[in-house]
DNA sequence: ACCTAAGGTGAATCTTGCT
DNA sequence: GAGCAAGATTCACCTTAGG
């Protein structure tokens, strides 16, 4: 790879390398409307308070790095402002910018970006399929993170690969929900301890999407929170041209080895997000939220030997027993174990129906 | 079901009924501190330009009404401050809101309830099973829509029914996002010509989740942006109170009549699976005052690890420490912290039994 | 070599109640 | 309100060790 090329007017872009230094300040030293395509995964500003620990009395490696310290929101917006005004003035007029984030700062750079001009597009959500739980059962599971892609402007126009997009999909239209897995095994960087080179490392899997749909190959992509480097590392795998910007020497020395390791078209190291196409999960619950079965209604064992009723969380009442739809029938029936979807049936208009025909009508749904 | 109930001071709340005008004003005559829980469904500001064609030629009826335009993004954000001060208010200290949008306004949204004072617990994603798609192929498919649960305060002490919802999931965590199909069928409102009778009501079983999850029977749920009266409709079916604020009489002739066909679960149906938090606490003494083990008695880590022998004042001792069977369980762990009742078993007949099941039998006599 | 069990871990605003 | 003690609480992976 080249440094150095791609001249544009006066000043010069310092292609395929990771500048050393603060971000506003760096992106301010390079040329006006000279880059493609943005990604920044700025800092998340989480506010924790303590320690938290597992059930199993581990504690959580939480994200408390000095870089992800602000004073107020406030102070975050004004952060916010500035390295989205420094990261405007470099975008080509039909270029585009990616933000991620999660609740703790994601509506405060939404709204930082329509205020400066940009155009939102879309927000991309992904759905981590292996997320860490919430251990104290106090929130919902946060299993997922926000993405926003937004144009330079209304009007411009942006790099969008809709083909491209709908073949890594299977031949269908890619939405913007993606399920895509954490990176952790062989993918997650190590330090010489062997502990984590980075704490909120992101897929190259969530990249090469962003990086497949939003830009052509040759096109220039910066990332001004360059971290360990998955934006440079999966820009150089796809041909296109990257700059970095870090602010650590620990993060930018990981970075370099990793990208020096890196072989434009290696197709191996791409093959990180093909699909199984598993029979998805249909929890009981969701026939009663969606209506096809009523709180307080009834479901007969399929033997006709037994009754119990439904209640509003999905799980059932019978004589002496409450619990899940195979707990129940499984008491019911003295046995280990049951299968509660095979096992019950609820009445309609006269005629017993199994409740799996409800849960087949909702996997047809999620085929489509 | 009743109107004019719950007095509050001086003031009484207009349950279960629909009140007709501003939903800023309405919300300003009602007491404050008076209401659980706050659903709301605002105006997303969408933008469009022109009509929208199918590939077929046929339009997309979009949402072009009235009350969903504003003159620009500050215009937005003094609606969105003033709306969410007029439901802060409203709420009791440990009230909740949900508040529901798209990327056209939910970052604002957000931004406004973290600088009004609310407390983002969660941002949720209704991921739709069956979204309309993108017709023109320039973005990814719009999939799913963004809603923000929050607090009144930090530290509030809000509801949260974990393992009702954990049981209307399968018996996993309920995470943050959440599969669900838009609403059609027959649950889809039609007005006298047969069109849609609102532009986007909201399923059902979007409300049932949030309503299970974050209210208890009995609660008092205020949608300010009543619409069709999807919010209301659920709360009826599962036993909560609702007031609605709806400024478009057309709408609230066609919620009236919805809600006035809906009937209210049975009361075992909305029996919901309790946290054992939930249950008395027993102390650990009584089991010794109640004979059911004896001083002298030794315990068993359950891992085996170590003992520890049972005292009369229900304390434990054991290698180099006594104390409570947290405390004990907790040294021996070398752990910040460990739950006794679950680490702690004893011997009869030959068998390994954990302390736990004690405890259970007494509650269980409590309950009767 | 292959399978099983045990252990580790991930952007987390993660308790409640009594004294 | 501060301080302390009780006690409730996890999913989907991957790696490593052991059989």
């Amino acid at each position: 790879m080249t440094t150095m090329t791609k001249s544009k007017g006066a000043a010069a872009l310092p292609l395929n390398t990771i500048l050393a230094g603060d971000c506003i300040e760096m992106m301010n030293s390079l040329p006006e409307n000279s880059i493609d395509l943005i990604f920044a995964d700025p800092p998340y500003n989480l506010q924790l308070k303590g320690d938290l620990h597992r059930p199993d009395n581990s504690k959580v490696d939480a994200v408390d790095d000095a870089w992800d310290q602000f004073s107020s929101f406030a102070a975050y917006d004004r952060f916010t402002r500035d390295w989205l005004a420094a990261a405007r003035r470099l975008l080509k007029p039909n270029g585009a910018i990616w933000v991620i984030g999660s609740y703790h700062n994601i509506f405060r750079v939404g709204a930082s970006l329509q205020d400066a001009g940009f155009w939102i597009l879309n927000d991309v959500v992904w759905r981590k399929s292996n997320p860490m739980p919430n251990f104290r059962g106090k929130r919902f599971t946060n299993a997922h993170e926000t993405m926003i892609w937004a144009s330079k402007s209304e009007g411009a126009k942006y790099t969008f690969n809709y083909e491209a997009l709908k073949s890594l999909n299977e031949g269908v239209q890619m939405r913007s929900d993606w399920v895509l897995p954490i990176c952790n095994g062989g993918e997650r960087l190590k330090d010489d301890n062997g502990d984590k080179a980075h704490p909120t490392q992101k897929p190259e899997s969530l990249l090469h999407r962003v990086l497949v749909g939003s830009t052509n190959p040759g096109d220039v992509v910066l990332d001004p929170f360059f971290g360990t480097g998955t934006t440079g590392a999966v820009a150089k795998m796809l041909g296109r041209d990257f700059i970095g910007i870090e602010r650590e020497e620990a993060y930018r020395k990981v970075a370099q080895k990793r990208l020096d390791s890196i072989r434009k078209f290696d197709r191996e190291a791409l093959q990180v997000s093909a699909s199984k196409r598993a029979e998805p999960r249909v929890p009981f619950g969701q026939l009663v939220e969606r209506g096809m079965l009523r709180p307080g209604e009834e479901l007969y064992s399929i033997n006709g030997r037994f009754k119990a009723k439904v209640r509003a969380d999905g799980t059932l009442v019978g004589k002496d027993v409450k619990g899940s739809i195979h707990q129940v029938g499984a008491a019911m029936e003295g046995a280990p174990s049951c299968n509660g979807w095979t096992y019950w049936a609820f009445k309609r208009e006269g005629q017993i129906v199994p409740i799996d025909v409800l849960r087949q009508q909702i996997r047809a749904e999620l085929a489509n």
